[in-house]
Order: structure tokens, then sequence, then C-alpha cells
DNA sequence: TCATTACTCTACTTTTTCCATAGGCAATAG
DNA sequence: CTATTGCCTATGGAAAAAGTAGAGTAATGA
């Protein structure tokens, strides 16, 4: 399940992506926009800062603004940075690995091996489908290769 | 992320499943092999059983047994006894749907249809692949359809 | 310069969920 | 009848998620 931060995130970078020519946002107007608690808004951008998404000035005027093109930053990265690794073990993930303290033999658990199958596909969603993507329904790169099947 | 309850709720049925001829299991046998709290897995076997999963008998010489074929024991079913819809977002699952509180457009949010993307392709995995199929790798019907592309 | 604005950082509180345990009741085999 | 094993309800503790508080720092602009 998604969690609030992640959610929070995914939208206001979507509404970042939204903005013209790198015009800055303040984090009260996001806030705002998205009835989410400033305070707890402010941790999720720092966080989205420090990970290389945003970038922000102080100060009067200040705000936030993507560090990157919409087409770069996807689903699959900014929910790893807010809720961990996609996979819906620890063994079966790629960028999270962490051995089951409890599985006998990892190369003939069958749970893993069908939990690795589900973080591939959520992988194969979300590792391509950019905020940009997204943006424009019907027209992103993952909506057209998720829709071939 | 899948929960304790959810694995201990595959293990056991998967333990069952090889389980000949309709034999019956008790509680305190699947805690042992699989380390589970006896008490905590009961509750487990319990919530199964309720839902039509598991048979059980009291009393002496009583225990679990599977109530249908392996092959019609699905682990989207069963993860979703455990821990719910499969879907990142209630606003985008088709067995446990909720409206999210605070999205404006259902239809026009970005982030719903990704979602409902990434719960379509949990689905398409986990509602095909049943225990039957995860105990003869290589062969279950879903394993192949998940190759497939 | 100096007051104001808005991001930065650390710490803390509250709420919720997860994991587990306890103990009595009910059925069944022997 | 009685030992055994599942059935059921209640409760406790730990951890994670969600939100709050407040002092600190940089930029602005009057």
């Amino acid at each position: 399940m998604l969690s609030k931060k992640a959610k929070y995130a995914l939208r206001a970078l979507l509404m970042l992506a939204e903005e013209k020519d790198g015009r800055m946002i303040q984090v009260q107007d996001i806030a705002d926009q998205q009835k989410a608690p400033k305070k707890f808004l402010e941790l999720i951008l720092l966080e989205l800062k420090k990970h290389g998404l945003l970038h922000s000035q102080r100060g009067k005027r200040g705000g936030y603004v993507l560090a990157k093109p919409a087409s770069e930053i996807t689903f699959g990265h900014i929910v790893r940075i807010m809720d961990g690794p996609l996979a819906p073990l620890p063994c079966a993930s790629l960028t999270g690995y962490r051995k089951c303290s409890d599985c006998e033999d990892e190369n003939t658990c069958s749970i893993r091996r069908v939990m690795r199958k589900v973080r591939d596909s959520m992988s194969e969603i979300l590792d391509k489908t950019s905020i940009a993507d997204a943006l424009t329904p019907g027209g992103g790169k993952a909506v057209r290769a998720a829709a071939g099947h």
C-alpha cells in the first residue's frame, strides 16, 4: 500500500511539472492545493531534494522547482525514495535486497519466485512511467507498452 | 509489503498442498516446520477456514486440510484475505474499492491511473498462480503466461 | 542594514498497524 | 471420562506512519 508520504510526493512533483519554464512554487501553495499539512510536506520535499529530484531557493520569493526534466523523473524512483523497495518481500528486491531470516533455501522458495515476478511487473510499469507521461494520458511510453498485452 | 501473516498463510497452504490424499496436519506441526508462533498461526488458519480455503477437525487427531484442490487456491485470494486489496491505493482496487477522501476528480487522477495498471499487473500474476502452480516450477499456467513478454 | 519571508534541520508526539500471547470453551477419539 | 486439539475473544507491546513544534539559516528587498 502506498503511504501518504508517497502520495503527497507524487502529487507535489506532478504539480511542479505543470509549472511553466522553471517557475518556483512555495510549500504553502502546494500544501493548500493538495490539502496536505504544510510541515509534513516540508519534510517530504526536503527528502526529494536530497535525492536530487528538486532544487530549492530560500528567502523571499523562494520555493521549489524540478531539478531535471519531468520526463526523467519516474514513479518508481519517487515511490522507492518514500516507501522503500517495490518488491513485496525484501528477498525479492533488486534495489533493496535483504535475506529472509526464516527462509531455508532461497533458490527453491516458491513464494520468493512469485513475488519476484510481481516486483518485475511493478518495476516494468513504475520505472517506465515518468511524471511527464502521467500528465499526458494516452501518450506516454509506458502507457503504450503496458497496453500492449 | 507482504505481512508476516500472509507469508505464514502462504507457507501453511503450500505445506498442506504437499500432503497426500487429504491427510490432516495439526497446527503444531505447521508451526514447528516453519518456525511460526503456534498461537498466531491458529488465528491465521482459522481465518483461512472462514474464507473456505481449509477444513478442520477438532479433538484428538484433529487438524487441517485443504478445502479444495490446490489448483483452485490462488496467491491472490490468500493475500487478499490476509492483507486486503492488492492495489496500492483503495481507489484503484476492484475488490476493495474506496474513494480517496482527498482526491478532486477520480477520473482525471493520473496517480490513480498508474496505480490501476499496477493493480492489474499484480492481479494478472497473483490471481493466475495457484499453490499447485507454485509447487511445480516451470509448469504453472501463470508461469508460462508471465514469461511470455 | 534590518525585518521579513521561506526553506532547513532536529526532536518529539500521536495514531495506527502489526505481531504475538493468554486463557477459557467446545468437540472428538479412545 | 479425559486428554487432546481446534475455536474464539481479549489484551499487550513494539514498530511504523503521520503529523507537530520550534529554533536555525539564507535570500530578498525596502
